[in-house]
DNA sequence: TGCATAGATGCAATAATATGCATATAAGGA
DNA sequence: TCCTTATATGCATATTATTGCATCTATGCA
């Protein structure tokens, strides 16, 4: 029961949501969550770290960066619904679209920085 | 997304979800889900009340009981599997199961109660 | 070895939730 | 009309969560 639990209390705030949204377009360390959301630093990483203990992201370190993606492979059946349910209710949401343009033009911090790598 | 997390924060309470769990084996009256839960009145009224403010109950008065239900009709397809999660989460739970057998023994505190219209 | 940088975290303030107790409400029956 | 009973709710308090700020840690690089 404690893990169900877990899994419900993590979701049910807005700013774990459009980070758990955000992440479904692909991995991001905190620099760029942070300014997809217009949040603080301690607030994107503690947020972020929620949704890792809740079993959804998985995280791995790049030198300085962490890169955090949605953990496909260790999702129990429901977790992976839930991320569906999820992306479906941020469908076509004001907010969740503004977050993602502004994940476009996240500024590339460092080379470790995720987007920066996948661009190569 | 405000629909989502009040869904979610609905959830995220372990005498909520215990309540759901319950009526999913039948209609209950407060009075049922108070000492099947072993909890106290105002507890039950209000937990019942935020999971019909959420949609996943239904309620019809019958004298002076309020009988709750699983609103099938009017579920959204999400919530809908959060019911099953929620079954399964609490599928062989000591404390859940306990609840159903203490259910079984609630007392009949009136004719308008849920299990006594239930056996005629 | 020392500096710069990305991210994590302790602490304190604030906000949100949950809960007990007392009381209100509403319906049935005398 | 008054009394009893099942449920709902206002209020005060207790508990838990969120967040910013400052600081710490770990890594890379000069």
């Amino acid at each position: 029961m404690r893990d169900i639990i877990k899994v419900f209390k993590t979701l049910s705030d807005e700013t774990r949501l459009r980070m758990l949204n955000l992440i479904l377009e692909r991995e991001c360390c905190v620099c760029e969550v942070m300014q997809a959301l217009e949040i603080s630093q301690s607030k994107a990483s503690r947020g972020l770290s929620a949704l890792y203990d809740a079993g959804f992201l998985k995280m791995r370190k790049n030198g300085l960066w962490s890169l955090y993606s949605i953990d496909r492979e260790s999702l129990s059946g429901y977790e992976s619904y839930m991320i569906e349910a999820v992306k479906g209710a941020l469908k076509n949401n004001k907010v969740a679209e503004l977050d993602k343009e502004r994940l476009e033009k996240a500024e590339r911090v460092g080379i470790g920085c995720a987007s920066r790598l996948e661009k190569g």
